[in-house]
DNA sequence: AAAGCTATACTTAGCCG
DNA sequence: TCGGCTAAGTATAGCTT
């Protein structure tokens, strides 16, 4: 039980370090795509462990974020070759894909980005948005007769 | 006060996405912080706000960081798979995560899977369709006036 | 050493000025 | 918009298994 309030400093114990270092670590991962997710912020965390193991997340790409970053802190660096021999792993390109989709489908879904669109693309989309308008509604409104009901049962 | 538990999806209210941007930012920063003194870590955190506004921390120097993180990558890719196997299933858990997460989003808006609801999100769920559908009608709209001013011209 | 528990510390969503 | 408040939600230190 944290039963303590602990001091920041570095955690002498070695096998209590490594246990907090993995705690934490999946708190501030988890807290780092969050405010990713809720926020819509492209973010990169790269954690080196104390025994050099490399841990890291990325939003979008590392690869993107970091060359976003160069980019955005003008510093001048050619020799970075190493960079362009990372091969993104299939399964994460696809997955990544897939998200870069649906983000993009629930953009179109809450009107936003529309400006792309074909006149035949936003008529099937205003089509499909009446239809789910109206699935919401009817639910919502049994919903609300439920609870009506419940609540004069109770008098 | 936080008498509410919230999903993790984008919010949709801007102001006080950036409010909440501000605040978990503060929030992600100090627990990079902590667990870089606590456990002896080296840490870059690289964050671009929906702006594009650029925020960051490294517990070394982030050119550091980000050299290292390259040279592991290289290297590890060559010889040690397994480890790269490690860090992509993590990444790809998250990836996994948000796939799902927006998945359901969709659902949502599709009018699918309401039934877990309550009366409250269900109504705002139908007040925020309503909202798109207003702003794909009248971008609808607008395109076919502007086809129909097209088409009249050619004549 | 790894996984699970829980009391406590910490974070934060919604509100107010 | 901003900074501050606080109830409620979340993370986690130290313990147990």
């Amino acid at each position: 039980m944290t039963r303590k309030r602990i001091q920041i400093k570095k955690i002498d114990n070695i096998s209590s370090r490594q246990v907090t270092f993995s705690k934490r670590r999946k708190g501030l991962f988890k807290k780092a795509q969050e405010l990713s997710t809720l926020c819509d912020a492209d973010i990169a965390l790269i954690v080196f462990s104390a025994t050099s193991k490399l841990f890291e997340y990325a939003s979008s790409s590392m690869h993107q974020v970091i060359e976003r970053h160069d980019r955005y802190s003008a510093i001048h660096r050619l020799d970075r070759p190493s960079i362009e021999l990372q091969i993104e792993s299939d399964s994460n390109n696809i997955l990544r894909k897939k998200v870069e989709d649906k983000t993009r489908e629930l953009r179109q879904m809450n009107g936003e980005d529309l400006q792309g669109l074909t006149l035949q693309e936003l008529q099937k989309l205003e089509e499909h948005l009446k239809r789910s308008l109206t699935n919401v509604s009817k639910v919502k409104d049994a919903k609300f007769m439920q609870e009506i009901s419940t609540f004069k049962r109770k008098d």
